[in-house]
DNA sequence: TATTACTTTGCAATCGATTGCAATTCTGTT
DNA sequence: AACAGAATTGCAATCGATTGCAAAGTAATA
């Protein structure tokens, strides 16, 4: 592969000269310089970042972690951001902490080896994870931005969807549709004052509905949301009404339910959350609440760049929430009288 | 940041025994050895990857070419290969080409720039754009492995799912079903021997249907596909059956003919192709016909990874073939008489 | 104790760029 | 022709690791 020592000797100058004739340096003789840059294209010369990377102590790439792909929320998010990422001239790096997230800190570990200018880390169910490791990496400067919501979180720059107005948007959507015995199908609560369970309940009595803690199911995973399903059909009185953590849950629960001869939204409706391309697809479509990922990502890039951008002077932190929308689909209506 | 000759200087030793000792190197007294590491440890020391890379002349990051996230096929593939990169003791750097692959060169040149140890490449629709920079980064010796098929594939390292097979697979189950009249929708043939509408048209011409090119709509997003679904409706005969490109293709196909009133299957099978996960939440789920991702992946990263361990010696570039599995579901049921 | 053999450590070159500073060449002016 | 000042160019240090080879230290043997 060839180095600037090569072109140099072609070009009969020194190494610096060729250096500062393709960074474009007014320093060097424009005839000189063009004559270096025609020789460098015609022998098909590309520079060894890793070694201007040395030199320069950045790395023109960017980190981003995520907890994977699987979910359609994510690979929407990691699209626009590849994007924004590239437009500003980065690599991106990407590593995948996993559905528990526990390849967080070796993730971490593996950027800040790398040298990346900057951490794009996107949490998940379990907030934060490697919390010491990453408090560590603030402190000495590595710019890094979050996107979720953790304990703590306060102290970095968060960028965080605005789900407690989105639970609260159903809340009011489904006492609107006149609905009294509602159920919760989700995770556990874990984005603090942007929870979306605990933002709903309260919004509920707010409005008048008592919320019963055992109308509250949490689930993992496909099984997990069967067996919800199916205990749930079976209470008396029957919710005429489902909020599901996610569309992904949502799509779950409705599937369950039709297996078991139950209408939605006829007899129950379901309330998902995230608007993912599919809730569109599928039959009934669903009702749920979504936010603007491509201005979130934006947003995401956009802060970090200018975090790389400040070096060493000190930012203080922000937190930018972003408003959500509802959109009425199929899946949810007014409740039928027995 | 520390470096090796801080940790040297503290320990009271050159840096290069702390190199050594870092490295497990046998050439230094293991007491000395255990204090170097303590002390590495005590202190936070990260090793510089950046410079590691240009004294070792290589990087440990492996670049991920795709075209994009926003079909859900991607994503799933792009999962499994980041797990297996990272498995393999790699870096992922991903690189979106474009939904018309345009960034495909400019993400070949930043690859190489970035001196990544080898490249995987997926192809879309318009098979390789960038030809002639892959071909020479191929014979100068860049590890390169390619998922999907274009003309002049065979001089590399190519993986690809068995598509032709797939889609003979779906000419005889539809004609098991007694379809006369099927229509194709879908892009324009681009994958040569493992082209599916190729394949398929052969293969009902083997069986004994004839298949009218006027029954063949190319379509590139959702206006076309409405377009063709409204043209399609309105032929005599009607055709009963409709071969979808891909598995996205076919949702939009059946969500525009039950908008027309139009029952899928009753009135008329759809068949996808992909088996995405969605695929199966849709109503009626949808029959398609996919291949194992997670194996593709697998194989995918094992064949670089092994390219990258040959160094320079010559090795045979190889042709995997995925072998497909048909997915039988509602969206695809026997011919009704008129 | 002298000599040899074996451990252990350090020196210094190297990877391929960037850039401050010194040296050289070129210009225009007297 | 001589000289000041500007325009070019090259020298050499630097970024932080790895590693061949020489040097120093230690142990074993005669």
């Amino acid at each position: 592969m060839l180095k600037l020592e090569d072109i140099a000797k072609l070009a009969g100058v020194s190494h610096s000269t060729v250096s500062r004739a393709l960074a474009g340096s007014p320093l060097v003789n424009s005839a000189t310089r063009d004559r270096i840059v025609a020789l460098a294209n015609d022998h098909g010369y590309q520079i060894n970042q890793v070694a201007r990377s040395l030199k320069l102590q950045n790395t023109k790439t960017i980190g981003l972690v995520v907890p994977e792909l699987s979910n359609p929320y994510y690979p929407k998010l990691v699209q626009s951001i590849a994007n924004y990422v590239g437009e500003s001239g980065y690599s991106l790096q990407l590593h995948l902490s996993g559905n528990d997230q526990n390849h967080e800190l070796t993730n971490l570990i593996n950027l800040r080896n790398n040298r990346v200018d900057g951490i794009l880390l996107i949490t998940g169910e379990h907030g934060l994870v490697a919390t010491e490791y990453a408090a560590g990496l603030h402190t000495s400067g590595m710019p890094i931005v979050f996107m979720g919501w953790f304990p703590g979180a306060e102290a970095f720059d968060v960028i965080t969807g605005d789900d407690a107005a989105g639970a609260r948007q159903i809340a009011h959507h489904l006492v609107d549709l006149q609905h009294k015995d509602i159920a919760i199908i989700g995770k556990p609560a874990h984005r603090g004052p942007y929870d979306r369970t605990t933002a709903f309940k309260d919004e509920l009595a707010l409005l008048g509905r008592t919320f019963n803690d055992k109308n509250h199911f949490l689930v993992t995973d496909y099984q997990g949301v069967a067996i919800a399903v199916k205990e749930l059909v079976q209470m008396v009185p029957r919710p005429t009404a489902i909020f599901a953590y996610q569309d992904s849950i949502a799509l779950d629960v409705c599937k369950e339910l039709q297996a078991l001869g139950i209408r939605v939204p006829d007899d129950i409706s379901v309330i998902g959350f995230d608007d993912l391309d599919v809730a569109s697809y599928v039959s009934p479509a669903l009702t749920t609440v979504g936010c603007h990922i491509d201005a979130m990502a934006n947003a995401f890039v956009m802060r970090l760049t200018e975090r790389i951008g400040a070096g060493s002077n000190h930012i203080e932190p922000i937190k930018l929430v972003v408003p959500t929308v509802l959109v009425q689909r199929q899946s949810s209506a007014p409740v039928r009288d027995a």
